[in-house]
DNA sequence: TGTTATCATTTAGCGACGCTAAACATGTAT
DNA sequence: ATACATGTTTAGCGTCGCTAAATGATAACA
């Protein structure tokens, strides 16, 4: 954006822009009651449309199992989701949306999009357009480009092994 | 969520996108001691050139002044910016990154280009074209209008300027 | 069968971010 | 001198992210 912007790559100036993208956000989210992690989380159960195990959601979330802990734990005392233990293996845990998650998460959506919209209207239509495509190229980049459940990238990195924390003592 | 985000916006996509880009990158960062906030401010400071005061970062950051206050409080402690009190007004205080501050960064910026840069290179010149265009784009949305060129040309840095949103009680 | 390993989730507790409210210091104007 | 404004800091809250370790349930195997 600035002269000496020049002279940072792209996975840099990315890494500022997603930082002041979600410091943006987040107000609009949470004057809902629905923080980024939650969002990004609700969407999830609610896009994916189909129950999904806490250790799924995890893995699609890349983040600990612990974390989605709290977080579910916090929005179903919200009554955004509900937890449901699987009949056969006593271990797991199902999660879905209620309607009133789903109905804020969309709530939340529309805050946002008109929270940009404003900044997008200016863009050119190709803008746009560019702006999709890198998305879908991005979300193909972070996620390994896959859907919930398969194998989760690798590439370069550790890939978030995954559900769970296991590594007893 | 990937099955049906045919029917998410730009604007829903890109929230998550940020969000799991800054949870990858995190790792990388923070395995230097620089958190994400830390190493955007402290990219103000390197990239800026030259002192800033205490205000004007948590404006370029678009965070409150007492969020600037502590992570400067730490970054001192550990070395990577110093702080000056103004001669003349007693009220304000200058910061600058110092020759180990602007190392680190640089050190981080190189980590986190290789760690995002291994999966961007698994995509095609056009690809990465995309992206490159999308990030621009997604830096003029994201000032707020506060364009690259119409501020003053010699004055550089990251985010400064700011749209002036925001700010305190 | 028991014993032991493994797996899914939760509990506990740490460090960091972000915020607001309010306290301090200045500095400025009346 | 009094009053107000400005720049920074202190206090304290809620949330996120993590790891280590506890709990409960299933799988494997002697």
């Amino acid at each position: 954006m600035q002269l000496s912007d020049v002279n940072r790559s792209i996975a840099d100036r990315l890494h500022s822009a997603a930082i002041k993208l979600l410091r943006r956000l987040r107000r609009e989210d949470e004057a809902m009651g629905l923080t980024a992690a939650r969002a990004s989380a609700l969407s999830v159960l609610v896009f994916g449309g189909r129950p999904i195990t806490l250790g799924a959601l995890a893995q699609a979330e890349q983040v600990s199992a612990p974390t989605v802990t709290r977080l579910i734990v916090g929005m179903e005392r919200d009554g955004l989701v509900r937890r449901e233990p699987d009949a056969k293996d006593g271990r797991v845990v199902w999660l879905h949306a209620t309607p009133k998650g789903a109905k804020l998460l969309h709530a939340g959506r529309r805050r946002r999009v008109a929270a940009l919209e404003a900044d997008l209207a200016s863009l050119a239509p190709a803008e746009r357009h560019t702006l999709a495509d890198a998305v879908s190229i991005l979300e193909r980049v972070l996620q390994g480009g896959d859907a919930i459940g398969s194998k989760t990238a690798g590439k370069g990195s550790k890939g978030t092994t995954s559900t769970g924390t296991r590594r007893t003592a």
